[in-house]
DNA sequence: GGCAACTAGTTGACGTTTAAACTATTCATG
DNA sequence: CATGAATAGTTTAAACGTCAACTAGTTGCC
């Protein structure tokens, strides 16, 4: 809101026309940001599925797991995936149901459960991990790492400024 | 995983190490540019439920015709959106029921719909659009004009890579 | 201790999205 | 001009995801 004065002044460009023009620019920028997510995201999920015969938000589900080897709670996994509780409920069902992950419950709380891969969901995840990367790796080979790493730092800066802005 | 060096590559790394560094930095910016999109997202598609009592999808259909007044056939709009067609055709078929698009057959092919927005819609439309523009403005008001142009600029590398690349 | 407020997780109803099968039509090539 | 391949669109089943109601357990506070 109120988004002034941008960058570049620019000597020629009038109130009017600057404006509609710092307009312009953001929604462009969004609607790119948003055609880039969409379709590394299709190719990722299709490969998923072509390969692995699973599903991107189980694999996040367990991505997450990986990385916090002592488990996580139904709780945090639901704000880490960004997706409500109901969904991690059923997600974990499924994968625990399939032997790859765990609920272990908590002495001390006796409402809470700490989910954990199994060795068995650790070797299946590690498997799609490294196929995975190599994806990645090959999708986003199209920039030189210099540029990768200047996205990679703006959007850090979009990300705060975004949380920021929630948390108001 | 083989996750094994952090920031610094830098000139002196091995070829090995050089290379999970490019890995790791491929999938972190992946990662960020997820969590953006997913952030801004929920963001307009909570907005457009609240004050308009609609939903992202059928705004980015509705956009898509305001866009292009002679109308798109399904085919074009589902590459368009980049959902599956069965997808565009329930979100059609919802907003044809409520007045907002019609069908249009076309003579010369009979497997083919063109869906144009109908007066009522592109006035509904309207009101969306200038909220929503103002939506995406303050939800990029965190970086600064030239910014902005950065990372445009960068994920038109980006996307144009990802469509070479699927083209193969 | 007992009661109100809160927290963790599950459930069920519902809408969305996908992938794949299906229908109808058109095209191409012998 | 006939038939096999391709294309446009729809339908269907299953996975995903949200929301609100619910159960069970914990905490605070008088």
């Amino acid at each position: 809101m109120a988004e002034r004065l941008g960058k570049r002044a620019s000597a020629t460009g009038d109130l009017e026309t600057r404006m509609s023009d710092e307009h312009h620019q953001a929604l462009k920028l969004w609607l790119r940001l948003l055609a880039c997510t969409n379709m590394i995201e299709a190719e990722v999920r299709g490969r998923l599925r072509a390969e692995f015969d699973t599903t991107l938000p189980r694999f996040d589900l367990m991505a997450q797991l990986e990385r916090h080897a002592d488990g996580l709670k139904m709780n945090e996994l639901s704000q880490r995936l960004m997706v409500t509780g109901g969904n991690v409920t059923g997600i974990t069902d499924q994968l625990e149901s399939e032997g790859l992950v765990v609920r272990e419950s908590d002495p001390a709380d006796r409402r809470v459960f700490t989910v954990k891969l199994t060795p068995a969901g650790r070797r299946a995840f590690a498997r799609m991990a490294t196929a995975h990367e190599q994806w990645v790796i090959a999708l986003f080979a199209g920039l030189y790492a210099s540029e990768k790493e200047q996205v990679y730092r703006l959007l850090a800066k979009l990300k705060l400024s975004l949380e920021k802005e929630k948390r108001k």
